[in-house]
DNA sequence: CCAATTTCTTAACCTACATCAAGTGCCGCC
DNA sequence: GGCGGCACTTGATGTAGGTTAAGAAATTGG
């Protein structure tokens, strides 16, 4: 059940009573996502935080030569929103996008803000999710600064080892910053190799 | 006043009573480090968060040829940790270092760990001042991915204005992540097109 | 104020990855 | 069940930025 898997989600880092649980899961809104179809598009003003339950989105971003970079996918028990966005309320810069049929948990700003006053645990555990992903993006511009477009490919494997061979590879290849050609290549040089 | 730039510094999201200001302020540790003096080294346990009242701090990672990665710079007024290493408190992957004889306040994981529990605007603080880096390394990825060294060098320009003329330019060179003859060469071209 | 070190510049050559182009395989869809 | 389009491959060629080297300029510490 996907109230579970949230609920589950949050046990990771807080506990809460069955009255909060039920406070919180008032403020959620489910919502399905045909594949191809878009959770947020570019110039949008990002108004909610949204929890995979089933399926996977991908975040990314298009620069002005039309290149697609994904900046984070998004597979079942992960967070995704455009934090640029939802924290300055500003027009986005990320599309979020359904690489398959999705099912999402949305929690929105308003919402979200609410639960830090009423439960300050909320508070707690968004500020260990952020940390997280601040780690986790300090720990990619690293990469991308000093590794290989091998080595990049090699840490993804480990990062999301149940997407490999579940997505199109240009996806994974816009992931680690080369173009499908390159990664096709680099691919088969891989396997003579070993 | 040096506690006065922290006070204020809080304030800009928090506002404190004159006992909570106190409670937090018995809490910091002054340090002094000298130029090319460390805050911290690689494989060291990150103890502390940094806030820089006076000089300058860089931090960075070394990869496996002996290359410098410059991952942020500090000036007074911003606050410097090796996130990785202080939420996880195993062996950092960044060295700390001053770039000038720099002044800074210390806060200790404990500590902090402690105002969150006796006074949770810190939590609140922490949680916004960590999202805001977020933003900012994702912004850092999004551009390394799809912009040009000289347009990088450009935002370097607007997000650190006071360091530009102030900072070697091979630290330059090392956060926009390009070599410093490279970055020479860049340079030259630059002014030639004006 | 000088010597030592570090920083900056310029130049020739090199490499990882991009671009463009053409062809193959395959999956979804009327 | 055929066909239109997308994903993938392979090859030839282009380029941003790296490497090596060597001299000039600037800082720094004594």
């Amino acid at each position: 059940m996907p109230l579970d898997l949230i609920l589950n989600n949050l046990e990771k880092h807080i506990h809460l009573t069955r009255e909060e649980q039920e406070l919180f899961t008032a403020y959620l809104q489910p919502k399905k996502i045909k594949r191809k179809q878009f959770l947020l598009t570019y110039g949008e003003v990002c108004k909610y935080s949204a929890f995979v339950t089933a399926g996977c989105l991908r975040g990314y971003t298009v620069d002005k030569s039309g290149i697609e970079h994904v900046l984070s996918f998004a597979p079942a028990d992960w967070w995704i929103a455009d934090m640029y966005s939802l924290i300055s309320q500003k027009p986005g810069i990320q599309n979020i996008e359904a690489l398959e049929d999705t099912d999402v948990l949305l929690l929105s700003k308003a919402n979200q803000e609410k639960l830090y006053t009423q439960i300050p645990k909320f508070e707690h555990f968004f500020r260990i999710l952020t940390e997280n992903s601040l780690v986790a993006s300090q720990q990619r511009l690293i990469d991308s600064l000093s590794l290989t477009a091998e080595e990049r490919y090699n840490n993804f494997c480990k990062r999301y080892p149940t997407l490999i061979d579940h997505l199109p590879q240009k996806q994974i290849a816009s992931y680690i910053g080369v173009t499908p050609e390159f990664f096709s290549r680099m691919k088969s040089v891989m396997v003579r190799k070993k």
